[in-house]
DNA sequence: GCTTGACCTTCCTGTCACTGGAACCCTTAT
DNA sequence: ATAAGGGTTCCAGTGACAGGAAGGTCAAGC
C-alpha cells in the first residue's frame, strides 16, 4: 500500500503518518522508487494509533501503549496503570470545564444582551 | 509597579506579562532604566485577562473582550455574543471529553490489571 | 567603595501534534 | 508530449507560553 491507500484505510491525514514516521511510531518498507510501502502490520499500528489519539492519549502514551501491544508477555497491569492515568486526567479535565461552563453560564445568563452598555459579563471578569 | 510586583498582585508569571505586552494586549511605561512600569490600569487589565484566560477564553476573545472593556458605549449583546460562543465550545468539549471518559472508563473496568498478558483495553484499541 | 543577591532586560529555543506550502519526482492516461 | 494526480523532502507556522543564557540595575550590608 501506498501512503494515499493507507491513509483512506485508517482514517488519518498521510501528513499524520508521515509524521508519525518521522517520531519514530511505524517505519514502513520503501519502494525502489523512493515511496513508502506499508504492509497490513502498519496499517493495525495506524489504526490502533488513531484510536488511541481519538481516546485523548499522548502521543507518547501511544508510544508506550504500542510496545505493549507488540510485546505478547506484558502484564495487562501496565496497560491498566496507563489508561487509569489518562482517565483520571480526563476527569480532572471535565471537572475544570465544568467549573468554567458553570461560571461563564452564569455570567451570560446575568446578562442582557441588549442594546445597553451595562454588562454583568465584563464586571464579573474585571473585579471579584 | 514593576513586573514582579504586577505579576504578584495578578498572579500571572512575569513571563506571561511579557507576552501580553509582546502581543500587544498591555502597553506599560518604561522608567528610565528600562523597566516596565506599570499603572493601576495595568494591573487591572491583566487581572481581567487572567479571570477571561482562566475561564478558557482565547487570546483572540480576551483581546476583544477587552477592547469591549474599554468601550464605555459598547452593546452588553457585542460581550454577550462573545461569551456565549465560547460557552458552546466549552459545552462542546465537555461532551467529547465525557464520551472518551465513558469509553476509556468501560475499557479500565474490564481489564483484569494482573499479571496476565489478557488485556481488553489493548484489544479494543486495536480493531473494533 | 565593593560585593552580593535579587530583580530586571532582550533574545533564542522548545513545547505538542500536527498543518500548509513550495519545489520537485513518479506513474498513468490521453 | 502533456496533464493530472499521486508521491517525496524540507521549512515555516500554529497557541500560549516556559526555560534559559547573557547581561544591566538596584538596595543593603560590610
Amino acid at each position: 500500500m501506498n501512503i494515499g491507500d493507507v491513509a483512506e484505510r485508517t482514517g488519518l491525514p498521510a501528513k499524520t503518518i508521515r509524521y508519525y514516521e518521522d517520531i519514530g511510531l511505524v517505519t514502513p518498507m520503501r519502494g525502489i522508487n523512493g515511496y513508502r510501502v506499508f504492509d497490513d502490520k502498519d496499517a493495525h499500528k495506524l489504526t490502533f494509533l488513531g484510536r488511541a489519539r481519538a481516546l485523548g492519549f499522548s502521543i507518547e502514551d501511544c508510544r508506550n501503549l504500542l510496545m505493549l501491544w507488540e510485546d505478547r508477555s506484558r502484564a495487562s497491569a501496565d496497560v491498566r496503570a496507563i489508561a487509569a492515568q489518562h482517565l483520571d486526567e480526563i476527569e480532572q479535565k471535565i471537572n475544570n470545564l465544568t467549573a468554567m461552563r458553570d461560571t461563564l453560564a452564569d455570567l451570560v445568563q446575568k446578562c442582557a444582551g441588549d442594546d445597553r452598555p451595562d454588562c454583568p459579563i465584563l464586571t464579573g471578569l474585571a473585579g471579584s
